[in-house]
DNA sequence: CGATTCATGTAACGGGTTACATGATTCG
DNA sequence: CGAATCATGTAACCCGTTACATGAATCG
């Protein structure tokens, strides 16, 4: 994920609720841990840029003993940046390229038997995501926009499987011709 | 694309054939540009890489008066590493998560009309890169392992249009609603 | 002749991640 | 009492992209 767009989600939330920045590291933790995979660091790095650009204010609050915090609010000029990020982001279209598809391209190249060992690895993974985001489905109200996001992901789990299970019955014809002479092509 | 997936699409390329750095790019951009963004600088780059770490061997070319090529070649050592990054790709998943989760996310802070014609414009730039890669379908030999690939990437563009659809239509029940007051609610 | 293609690089930049440091606090 | 949680940062590092440079060759 790219400045940009780090800075599109921090002041989302930020417009909902200020909050500081452990806090918004545990929301992004909990409830969009499928959606990004903004670090800790980075996002605390991020607030203070924001901060320096004046899209954000911070102000120190001591909450009993607790080491001191800086809550941070989005400020206007945050307001008017969120709304330009935003449209920019719905505009456009981040093409988001899988790394599978590299190592799917030279399947061929392994004996099929030990590919479909290595690829039922792989469908547990995703397996396994899946069954955690249906988990997180539940936890999100239905009609909100977050909902939305959630389904794409979701989907794209499930795509990935029923792909996977297609790469599977391509290995399978490929088990089945290593009979006769004659293997797969290649690109 | 990290480095070692970079390194296992060049070494899967040059397993295929030897190769000079432009000719590597080329194929890049003519064969595999929807799959991948590798850029010339950074090929170039994980080539030398490479050849530092006996991955590959390079070897000088001069072909009529044109300027120098370095033809690279796989070592023993680099199908040894071959194997190992495509095992390690072929169990492993990336969940590739997509920017526009974000602002979708946050959908329903634009007013839904303006929302309407942003995505639109999304939806144009998803269309067009889908009719890229139906036409490009048709150049790859659909018994390859590199079909199945471009297979993913072009339901992963399909899937993309029907969430599309489905985000335009709760869009359209926000703006039926916006006649009754009580807006959208929030994640 | 000017623009594009061939073919390779380099230098600089910003960017993001990892790993680590700190220090108090609450929980088991 | 030791471990995890609260809360924030910093420093080092690698990494990838952008932009630029070069210089001959071919195409229109």
């Amino acid at each position: 994920m790219d400045l940009q767009n780090r800075q599109l989600l921090l002041l989302g939330l930020l417009r909902i609720q200020t909050m500081h920045g452990y806090q918004l590291n545990q929301f992004l933790e909990e409830h969009l841990d499928f959606m990004t995979s903004l670090k800790p660091s980075t996002a605390y790095y991020t607030l203070e840029r924001m901060a320096a650009e004046g899209l954000v204010e911070a102000h120190a609050e001591q909450a009993g003993n607790r080491p001191t915090r800086q809550i941070y609010a989005i400020t206007p000029a945050g307001e008017i940046r969120y709304r330009e990020l935003l449209r920019r982001n719905l505009a456009s279209y981040d093409p988001c390229e899988s790394a599978d598809d590299i190592g799917i391209a030279f399947l061929a190249d392994l004996p099929p038997e030990e590919a479909r060992q290595l690829l039922a690895e792989k469908r547990a993974l995703i397996q396994d995501r899946l069954d955690k985001i249906l988990a997180a489905e539940d936890r999100v109200d239905a009609a909100s926009a977050t909902h939305l996001s959630l389904e794409r992901v979701k989907r794209q789990h499930q795509l990935d499987l029923e792909w996977l299970s297609e790469v599977e019955a391509w290995l399978e014809r490929a088990l089945a011709q290593e009979a006769e002479p004659g293997s797969a092509p290649e690109p």
